[in-house]
DNA sequence: TCATAATAGTTGCATTTGCAACTAAATCAA
DNA sequence: TTGATTTAGTTGCAAATGCAACTATTATGA
């Protein structure tokens, strides 16, 4: 096994590069995840984001749904067409700014909402089965300090405080 | 657990579900420093793993490359084949068994390696410089932890020891 | 007022991706 | 042998992504 640039001092391998963790440890995760929804509810990651922050706080316009799940307004538009066309979330145009229309989830979306939370949530436990409360607690520090040096100035989430 | 309506208790922040925040970070930070392979290098990320890898041991075939980057082999293929293009890596087919070729970077693929990884390590200490050193390693280990979950059976990445 | 700029959201398109199907070569079993 | 299987790598294609350009509506400012 040759090494063809031993002269540089620092190593680097793949292996143990953060980037490259991260990448994959997110590929997985989000694979496995987006697996659930897709086989059982035939739900896209994106549709669900948008699901997922409709039952936080309904009632956003199709922007503020791409500033919270930081999807782009594309991804957002589309996701948004396909689940109004599916009866999942309605859309009402703002009489005062015809431009904006605020989403909502519908008793159909409500429901898929409610089923779909307990998996996610329960896949997340399953993912933390692994760590102490404590770990897990470092682990979402250690993520939000990564997070403010990768995307400095824009918050990539707020910081769960408690 | 006993009580599946316990679940719908919980609260389900996007802001707090480790898949999306693993997500979201690990895009932000592929992203930038996709940019930086890109714009100075004209290099993709794929491109880059596959670069890596063979600076760290030269010498691998299609297969050992997918497998040590956790590509698929199509997109290890397609990313060798431009490479080659490009002369930065050389393929030379093994005489015992035709079906096979070693990957080889060629002095101007490791050229672009011995200029890429200064600043990848560099990128990636600027990533840790918010983290003392022993919560890297603790970051590290819970990654690791977190990947044997995610992906049980597969190794994502051989655990750093020493 | 009216031209210009800004904002919300959509559409189009080129690139990337992931997967299945394929070719070629080697191995195995009878 | 030789026919079936396995392995290495490539090609093709459908779907997903990301970005730019577009429409429609509202705000601004001379």
């Amino acid at each position: 096994m040759t090494n063809p640039t031993d002269d540089l001092q620092e190593t680097l391998r793949l292996d143990g590069f953060l980037p490259y963790r991260l990448s994959v440890l997110s590929n997985a995760v989000s694979r496995k995840i987006a697996d659930m929804y897709e086989r059982e509810f035939d739900i896209s990651i994106w549709q669900w984001r948008i699901i997922a922050v409709l039952g936080e706080s309904d009632g956003l316009t199709s922007t503020e749904v791409a500033n919270r799940t930081l999807m782009d307004k594309p991804a957002v538009s589309r996701a948004a067409a396909s689940l109004t066309d599916r009866d999942i979330i309605s859309r009402k145009s703002d009489d005062a700014d015809r431009r904006k229309a605020e989403l909502r989830l519908t008793p159909k979306g409500l429901k898929i909402y409610a089923a779909i939370k307990p998996r996610a949530l329960a896949y997340e436990r399953e993912l933390l089965t692994s760590l102490s409360p404590e770990e897990a607690r470092m682990l979402h520090g250690l993520l939000t300090r990564l997070a403010h040096i990768a995307s400095p100035g824009r918050n990539l989430w707020s910081d769960v405080k408690d």
